[in-house]
DNA sequence: CGTTTAGTTCGGTAATTACCGAACTAAACA
DNA sequence: TGTTTAGTTCGGTAATTACCGAACTAAACG
């Protein structure tokens, strides 16, 4: 692979993008997120811990700990070769179905939570309370919620379920 | 509303258990997604600034920068009553939708960055590359994935719109 | 067995964030 | 017109986080 000026600072560019998003999106340190990011560019080759760290300009260290860090959040694995004791990180498609059940598991923890503040609005509110419109409205607000979440983690699953199907053909 | 001691029990339980979520969910400090989580409960009738600060325990300044800060994400908003001074702070549904509207924007944005990466990716693998299974795999997983997040964005939109019909009957 | 390679661990520091108290403002009341 | 109410603003501090350098380890190589 031939690497011009111009792929370079595109590349650059896309791995401060990428990196700016999953700080936000997924709660990684700003270094984090810039590995994941540049793992996500590398592909299935992955790449090996010097080549990281010649991109992202940072110490060794860091690049350690913040690695150590995404293995264990299942963001990221390794592979190694025969006879080449350097280990080549890199995002696979497991990993970006571990991000998946993340996110699904979020939208549970929100169903959950939405169920239990129903419950406690029923619980407060007078009997008198119940008839005001406002209320009626309010209440039959967050049943419609819980039916959307619900609908968005069954969507979640099959379309997860897809992408394992399309990974595993061959 | 009468106010038993393990109804309050259980709504600081409840707080708590929201404050975690929406820090980590939405990146709000957590003072900020306590008051969130506080005005969740309170449902349509809100809560005034005495109020808010009596049940979570903190120094007006923070309370006033963070309900500041929520404002001007769209998470909450105020009303106030004639000849009563206080504003009365709450999340309605119109915030509600702002913050899946956020979400909308974040599965948006995740879509941008797969286009890009993929775009990268095509550009770097030489031809022969390519041909390679594992490379066509990835590649083709990568328009999977595409199309799975334009599936969530259409589901979240769909039922954005279902949630503000639901909302306005009346 | 000494040296190189490929990282890891640990202690510290710089930067950021979250929160606080005190002084302030602007409206309303007496 | 002075006082209360309902917040706001500002400067500072405590806590957390992110990162770093230096010393270390464990495997492999010559």
């Amino acid at each position: 692979m031939i690497e011009d000026v111009e792929l370079m600072k595109l590349k650059k560019e896309l791995i401060e993008e990428m990196g700016v998003y999953f700080e936000c999106q997924d709660m990684l340190s700003p270094l984090s997120s810039r590995i994941f990011g540049y793992l996500a560019l590398a592909g299935d080759k992955g790449a090996t811990f010097d080549e990281i760290l010649e991109e992202l300009q940072v110490s060794k260290s860091s690049l350690s700990t913040n690695l150590q860090l995404l293995q264990s959040m299942g963001r990221i694995g390794y592979y190694t070769k025969p006879g080449d004791r350097r280990r080549y990180f890199k995002a696979s498609v497991d990993n970006m179905i571990n991000r998946l059940d993340d996110k699904i598991n979020s939208w549970k923890k929100e169903r959950e939570l939405h169920v239990k503040v129903l419950n406690y609005r029923e619980k407060t509110l007078s009997a008198d309370d119940k008839l005001t419109m406002k209320n009626r409205k309010d209440l039959s607000f967050n049943k419609h919620y819980i039916e959307f979440v619900d609908a968005m983690i069954e969507n979640l699953c099959k379309l997860k379920n897809n992408l394992i199907t399309v990974n595993q053909v061959q």
